[in-house]
DNA sequence: AATTTCACCGATAGTACTATCGGTGAAATT
DNA sequence: AATTTCACCGATAGTACTATCGGTGAAATT
């Protein structure tokens, strides 16, 4: 049936490490990086185990490849969303389109996602680097958004608490985001609405702060106790 | 030095039984669920790795009452910090208080928290029950203190938004803990009062359409285009 | 056309682990 | 005091995997 372009060696050997690494990703996603075997992938890609050594050192180099690719899908997914947000809506709607572009982004590649919460807290994970990596960007990412809806920090403290509410409305984010693939929240738009006010309610703390002169007591007033001592950090 | 009273035959079981626990925990938060073996974890408690198999029928028994123990601790954890609560401030910070228990049960735990967000989402851990039943706690947790500072949910629609916030929130909640215990985020009351900013905002949202009658338009009014179609749960 | 390259193969040695089995000595029971 | 129980031991068979090695045939080069 298919036209049979006979295929150079190079482009074969491509082949089979294409269908290596996309045997890698659906194995990774179903299972687990435990899951992840020489043997299992190269059966899966449809060659014998010692041939995975052809294309790969070992495991590892795989799960770095993969890294990469999986930065790359999800940078090029974020920026294409963004390219849509900006011809779409004016800005009538900026900062719910704010939270809904992440939430989207997220969705479009959710193997990526699972597969970063998973390795993001896992000491054995090689993918770990990767995991924090994505989170950071995440969160930059969100930190840029907020800027971009002017709520800029000026000093120490209003930084770190941009980076707190970006930090908190990322993992929101995921979480939604993971519960929309689970289905229990079927509209996408309703969880945007849900971070928008999340995130409304964290930026008029920053706006109101920001508003008071930077010297003052550094807390609320309201706050009656002493405040606890600092992480311990053992 | 130590008093030596002769154990009895069986509480000298159940010494290294907990011996075993705990060398379990150590090695599971250390290293993951993938760097457990019944090799690792009897060597670490001193006994022979055949004597494993004398007090759980596999690593997955042992794993089993590993949740148990650890879900108790949480739990307990929990109820503690409650009653604390209920002990110290009178309602003059109420709201933030409602979000500085939670994120101090999570960090009197922190290897719980990390262990349970890996496995959360990791099809191949024997945990993955402990850690859905455990965020369906916190989530649960979250949403009770939200309708304890009067945010109830009289409808279908809220009850959905009211869980997603709780969800968000709870979300939140860990990466902020996570960065607290990572040192990002050295005063765990800053992290206390952006929870609760993040929760004004959402709570606004609630409390807002929930004046409505019940039967208006059900979004915001700054909204220009058509609303998403109500759930679908498909 | 002759030669070289190389992607892939099967076989296999080595590693890490699981789970069982018979043995042992001290605690518990009689 | 004699007997039984049982927590623990070392040895070991079995499983799953990694990584190497020599061989093969078709593509690439000469």
């Amino acid at each position: 049936m298919t036209s049979t372009p006979p295929l150079s060696r190079s482009e074969a050997k491509d082949l089979t490490r294409r269908k290596l690494i996309r045997a890698a990703l659906a194995i990774l996603d179903e299972e687990g990086e435990a899951g992840l075997s020489t043997v299992k992938v190269a059966k899966a890609a449809g060659i014998a185990q010692s041939s995975f050594y052809v294309h790969f050192k070992d495991m590892g180099e795989l799960l770095l490849v993969l890294a990469e690719e999986g930065g790359e899908r999800l940078r090029a997914s974020m920026r294409e969303a963004r390219r849509k947000a900006r011809e779409s809506p004016g800005d009538l709607d900026l900062h719910r389109e704010t939270f809904r572009i992440p939430l989207e982004s997220v969705c479009r590649h959710p193997e990526l996602l699972r597969i970063q919460l998973r390795a993001r807290h896992d000491p054995a994970s090689s993918l770990r680097e990767f995991a924090t990596e994505t989170a950071a960007a995440y969160r930059d990412h969100h930190a840029a958004d907020l800027a971009a809806l002017g709520y800029t920090a000026d000093n120490e403290r209003d930084r770190r608490r941009l980076e707190m509410i970006a930090d908190g409305i990322n993992a929101a984010t995921n979480a939604l985001a993971m519960g929309h693939l689970e289905g229990r929240y079927p509209d996408l738009d309703e969880a945007a609405d849900i971070l928008t006010a999340l995130s409304r309610g964290a930026l008029r703390l920053l706006r109101a702060t920001a508003n008071k002169p930077v010297g003052e007591p550094p807390e609320r007033p309201d706050r009656a106790e002493p405040v606890n001592e600092p992480p311990g950090q053992s």
